[in-house]
DNA sequence: TTGAAAGCGCTAACAT
DNA sequence: ATGTTAGCGCTTTCAA
């Protein structure tokens, strides 16, 4: 029973040597597990340290042995649910391959990103995973190659390794089920949270669709506080896309969150969905699933992500996996649910 | 710029002394901002570090200093979008302050939330900030009373600091809002994830406004899986809540996503919110304030809660707060949204 | 103003 | 099988 004595420090392995009567290298012994302690005096060193309530300072330990054992994790806004779902499923992994995470949030801003780095450069994190990344500038490529392995996880960059769902198959699937179900005048919606890579990819993938299909690809960038969208580098307001001439009887949004948005902006201009207008998003947030959003969305295997994540950058760390970056591909799921439907001919054609 | 040698070990304050031509003592002056160094020598040791690339190791530092600006973040769930939410303004304020957070998620499982507090003694974290605490037994209280502080956000321990919303207050406005409405059968919804000391003073404040206004409260615990209400120790099917001869006219849920769930089953049992079932939620989560949603809930300040976390925290660790734990206290909003109403009299009659 | 030296708590050779 | 010793990279006296 630890001697709960608030206001000594901290017992060292020095203490528990003296107490256990030994030098502080079997002490050292005992606590790393290796073999060849005399039983007995194991069993001193385990009385002592439990007497003491020693516990190892891991920060010593990880000096000596010039590394660490935490994880860097940079995410973009914990606020986001598909992020926070992936911060979780990422510590979890982590956590059970005996890494420890060290979060830092960026908020998108590349300056936040870029201190938060050497922020976990300067605890020697063993890797950095990344949930969302900025490749504004090369700031993170120049403090980071050739420092530390790093994952880029449903994000990207050309100089650390990638782990990220197929978005352009994704992207085809979702674009492919709306055509299937007859409609013609589909638009993309680009949403600014989503990380520049993913976005393109999921362009191709709507694009090439709806090509393949005889189709034209209308691309819109969606800035939600004004509910006001680019097209052409041209600003309108999103009810001109839903409602009036330019109107589009299907959107694929880039991600849940906007899609969700536009069921919002949807309701307060009266228009139905899935009748006068089907949705497809991105992701599968938990929210998707409510029976009053009912989104039909590309579902991203999460859990898959993560764990192929910390499978790499293990790989990594344990130099199973040297060379040039690699990059995995998890398939994706098109997840149909109730924002989709034929769409209503009739009525395209009286408007 | 940095020799982007990725093969050499990271350079150290011996590196940099040396390319200077100075003793380490005055780089460590210079690192360190103290005063008196000749303009000249720093001038030299300030390019040596840029030369080398040069990164101190906090590791090192901090062992030496016998304390780290870590902060042990204990974290729920952070797929529950409240509790991710408050991880990031923890993040957020703890960064602001110069401390580095290390999450550890625990399920609400008493075994993760020891492993995870003893991780984070491991590394002699600063404090430890509780999000969510399974106060089951007295584990965590014996790991780290007299060791370092901490501080309960939005959950409670008798022998830590607490910062948390008006629990009661927030509860008695809620019941307030439905009994003014003219409800009279109000349930109060208590939802398995909400943490016991926050779910007992809601309790409280629901049951005192319910008396005060001659009204009987009337208590469900909730298992979600299986859609099933526990009253009185007798399980029943929620629907039998919501219709048939125990069905009341309004539900107070103690917490968004429970409310939530509530909308899910009525909308799937045909009972319209709110003209047949007026609906209050608790924390106002981002979901709740969805066109789609539309909750009338108790809006939880989250940064607020956060900010008051962090100063009581560094209080104590600067010794500006000594003493028994202090419990800090903020307001509660109600915001009235499209899930309550009146109640539909003439419904009730009939039925 | 600067440098030398002694640790912080631990691991990992190397002796014994 | 155990103890001795030399660091890990840094801060912090203490002298000079």
């Amino acid at each position: 029973m630890p001697t709960g004595n608030s206001t000594s420090r901290p017992p060292t392995i020095l203490d528990v040597a003296h107490r256990a009567g030994v030098s502080k290298s079997t002490v050292s012994n005992v606590i790393r597990g290796v073999h060849g302690v005399a039983a007995a005096k194991r069993a001193r060193v385990l009385a002592a340290i439990d007497a003491l309530g020693y516990r190892p300072n891991v920060l010593a330990r990880q000096l000596v042995q010039r590394r660490t054992t935490i994880l860097g994790v940079v995410v973009g806004d914990l606020g986001n649910p598909f992020h926070a779902e992936m911060a979780k499923q990422v510590e979890r992994h982590a956590s059970a391959r005996g890494y420890r995470t060290m979060f830092c949030s960026t908020q998108a801003e590349e300056t936040a990103e870029l201190t938060g780095i050497q922020n976990l450069l300067e605890y020697r994190v063993a890797g950095i995973i990344f949930l969302a990344h900025t490749g504004a500038s090369s700031g993170a490529r120049e403090l980071i190659e050739g420092v530390v392995p790093s994952v880029f996880v449903t994000c990207s960059a050309d100089w650390g390794d990638v782990v990220s769902g197929d978005d352009q198959r994704g992207a085809e699937m979702a674009t492919r089920h709306l055509i299937d179900l007859g409609h013609q005048r589909i638009a993309y919606f680009a949403d600014p949270t989503v990380e520049d890579a993913a976005d393109r990819a999921r362009q191709v993938g709507y694009s090439q669709a709806m090509r393949q299909a005889g189709l034209s690809p209308i691309v819109y960038y969606w800035r939600h506080a004004p509910d006001t969208v680019v097209h052409n580098n041209r600003e309108m307001p999103v009810q001109d896309v839903l409602r009036g001439p330019r109107s589009v009887t299907a959107i694929f949004s880039s991600n849940d969150l906007g899609a969700i948005e536009l069921l919002d902006v949807a309701d307060r201009l009266g228009v139905n969905v899935p009748d006068d207008l089907s949705v497809v998003g991105f992701d599968d947030v938990l929210m998707a699933g409510l029976s009053r959003i009912n989104l039909t969305t590309v579902a991203q295997p999460q859990e898959e992500l993560a764990r192929q994540s910390l499978a790499t950058l293990t790989a990594r760390l344990q130099g199973e996996l040297t060379g040039g970056p690699v990059r995995r591909t998890v398939e994706l799921e098109l997840v149909v649910r109730g924002s989709t439907a034929v769409p209503r001919v009739v009525h395209r054609k009286a408007g």
